[in-house]
Parts: C-alpha cells; structure tokens; sequence
DNA sequence: TGTACATCAGTGAACGCGCGTTCACTGATGTAC
DNA sequence: TGTACATCAGTGAACGCGCGTTCACTGATGTAC
C-alpha cells in the first residue's frame, strides 16, 4: 500500500466536491471527511491544513494530466504526418510542416475536448477555485500553467509543426493557447448546448494565432504568402 | 438621497472586502456589515441574500466600466487619427486605417492598464470570486463579457480601425481580447514585478490576432503584404 | 518463535467561535387629513 | 398648522448550526531482541 487508505479516500473526496461546486476554496474538512466517510478529524493525520490538501490536489493534477495532454498531440501529429511526401526544397519543407500543423492542430482540439468531457474534475477545479485559496496556491497555478505551455511549445518543436518561427514566438503563442484553452473548457463543461461552437472557436483561435506569427515573422514574402494560404484553405 | 446610506455603505464595504481577498463568493455577511460599521443584520434591510448583493456588485461593475473603457479608446484613436492624411485610394484607405490602428491598439493599452491600476478591483472580482457564488452570477458575468466584447467591436467599427475585417472576424478578436485581458488584468495585478512585460504581451497578443485575421481575410495578396508590412515595421 | 514496544490510521467527545437568520424594538422621516 | 399614522433604516439580543481544532483513546501493523 503506497499511501494510505484515508489519505486517498479524502484526495479523492475532495476532487468530488470540488468539481461539483467549482470552489475548492469552499471546502471544509468536515465536509469532506464525511463525504470520505470517516471521522472529521481523520483529515489531520495525512493534511496539516485544507491548503496543503489543495496543494497536493493540484500536483496530482497537473502531474496526471501533462503526459496524456502529451499523448494526445503525439497521436495527432503522427496520424497528421504519416502521408505527407518528402519536400525537395526548404520552402516546399515549411508548407508540408504546416500542412501538418494544421491537420495536428484540428486533431488535437478534437482530443483535447474529448479529454476535457472525460475528466472534468481538473479544468474545472483548476481554473476557479483553488488560487482563491492563498497566494501560494495561486502562484503554484501560474507555474503549471507555465509547465503545461512549455510541453505544447516543446511539442511544437519536436513534431516540427512550426520550424518557420521563432522559439520566442512558439513560446509565446503556446501560452496564449494553454490560458485561452483554461477559457474554453470551463465554457465547454458548463454549456453543452455550444460544444459545437467551442471548438470551433478554440481552433479558429489557434489558427488565427499561428498565421499572425507567420504574417509577423516570415520574412520572405513568397513563402509568407504560400504559408498562410495553406492556413487560408479549408480542410 | 438616491440609495440609503447603510446600502451604499455595505456594497463598498463588501467591494473593498472582495478586492482584498480576490474571494466574492468567501465574504460572509457579518464581516460585510462590520466593515461597514453597521449592525449585521442590517443587511438584511437592503438585501435578500449574498447573491442579490453579487447580482449588484456585478451590474455595478459593468455599467461603471463600459463608459471609461469606451472612453479610452475614443481617446486613443483621436490621437492615432488625428495626424494621418486623407487617403487616395481603397488600398491606401485600408492602409491609413491599420497604421491607426496600430497606433490606437498601443495607446489603448496603455490607457486601460492605467485604469486597471487605477481601480483594480473590478478587475480581481470579476474575475475571481464572484462566479463561483451560484450559477446564475457565472452566467451574469459571461454576458457582461459578452458586452464588453461587443463594446470593443462596435469602437473598432467606429473609428475605422480594421475596415479590411469582417464583422465576424472583428467580434471574434474582440471576444479573445476581452477574455484574454480579463487574465493579463489580474496579472498585471497581482505580479508588480512584470507589469511592463505584461504590456508588452498584451500589445503582442492584440497585433498577432490582427495580423493573422488580415492574413487569413484580406484575399489581395498586395494588399495583405502591405498590410501585415505595417503591423510589421517598428514604431 | 515469542514478547515487548513503537508507530500509525482512525475514533468519539468536546471546546469555543463565527455564521445566517429571526425577533421585537427604536427613532427619524414622510404623509393624510 | 397640528396631529395621527405609516414607512423605513438601523439596533441588540438571541437561536441553533457547522466549523476548525484538540484531546485522550483504540486497535492494527511493524520491528527489535
């Protein structure tokens, strides 16, 4: 037995409430010892205080979540790159990756989504209740954030979806997508009359964000043009 | 006397409480009408629960905020416009606008940082606290997102700044802004220490969904290179 | 192998506290006649 | 103009409740010798 048996009882209580109510900062030991079912106190034998429990909570959250996030951009980029042909020129080499980073991208929102139906307990929790918490809560969230920005940036790279832009661009949109993608889950859970629309617009973004970079950063107006044209056609 | 004193005094009672704790939704309200230098019950002389006082709060956050907002983009496309000569054609008339717009995206960013500093705690309530109080808040506040979208899309329109643009185009990125800001707000917030680099991501971010809606739209290939030339070029 | 001891998860009772809410009350202001 | 009455903002005491936290306890498991 790794941990033990009340710990996880509680952790797992604790998941359950705050999910339901979006608040873990509502949250009272009570509350969730008897949702766990045993004693009140028995919250003090595994936390020191409900901070350090939502400390914990958001570790295994995070820790839980970046490797499937992960696998979910490998599939997408290897089911988006698996029939393109070998380019013969630099130029010809940027559009094949874009045509892929395109195919990933519409992929990978689709999975992500699905990912996000399937356990909802961590968008929901992460973004509204815990920072309430304390200041140190709130600064660990901004780390994660961070962490999980650099995954999609390091992605990005690996996959080469990306190649004509810079790594400070990469970063910087791979940011912008992970805070934004927080946005839409939320909206995704709490309004599944626009699921449909959520999508759409999580990936209309994604899109309208690399084309700007690629407006912004490629130099060379031929390429530019040829790249963002690729973004421009539909499918 | 408009509204009694004891409700004016409970409502900046519970706004000051809120904006120093980041929490809405954790006030209590006893501790609002300590604050207040009221007995506690006389809340209940003005109010029937804590989510009517939310419901207030929030409705007067929303109509204080949308004039001021509007204002500092009259201000800042006035000053963007004011030097730019009469254009001789459509393509120069497009151009004329986007090198405005440019312009009014950096001053309105400056203006509207300025004002978050100036009254931060809009800006933390909203965000944070207040959803989490019931369902029907949530609701209220992503319609006030809605409406401060609309604002910003209905200034843009106005002052001519992306004539090249659709007006679904427009709505979207000002939709993304508005939410998007919502976040840099509270960071820009709560991190002193990375207020200019805040700016600069929210100035980059705003250039980049511009640049990449005229990459995606503008259909001349000319006009789109001269276009994104100018959000290119320095200054 | 047996015994003594330490550690650990969990229990149940109890504490003092701040909470939401209700009640009966006061005093000031407005209003009908 | 004066009087009687209604309305309204605010008061102070009181209620029952769930809260965080502490205490002394139990029983099971592991460990030293």
């Amino acid at each position: 037995m790794d941990v033990a048996r009340g710990k996880a009882l509680l952790i797992e209580a604790a998941v359950k409430l705050a999910s339901k109510t979006g608040n873990f900062s509502a949250l009272s030991v009570r509350e969730i010892g008897k949702e766990a079912g045993l004693n009140p106190n028995t919250f003090y034998r595994h936390f020191a205080s409900l901070e350090a429990l939502g400390f914990l909570v958001l570790d295994l959250m995070v820790s839980g979540r970046r490797q499937p996030l992960r696998e979910i951009r490998r599939h997408a980029a290897e089911a988006a790159g698996a029939q393109l042909p070998h380019p013969n020129s630099p130029a010809e080499y940027w559009a094949c990756c874009l045509r892929k980073a395109k195919a990933a991208a519409r992929l990978t929102i689709e999975g992500y989504f699905d990912y996000v139906t399937a356990y909802p307990e961590t968008f929901l929790i992460g973004i509204s209740g815990i920072a309430a918490l304390s200041p140190g809560l709130r600064e660990k969230l901004d780390e994660a954030i961070g962490e999980l920005a650099s995954d999609l940036a390091d992605d990005i790279r690996i996959y080469q979806l990306l190649p004509m832009l810079s790594d400070e661009a990469v970063r910087s949109i791979a940011l912008l997508i992970v805070k934004q993608t927080f946005l839409f889950s939320t909206d995704y859970i709490n309004t599944p009359g626009k699921r449909e629309e959520t999508r759409r617009m999580a990936l209309g973004f994604v899109m309208n964000l690399i084309a700007g970079s690629i407006a912004l950063e490629v130099t060379d107006k031929d390429t530019m043009i040829s790249l963002v044209e690729i973004l421009r056609s539909a499918g």
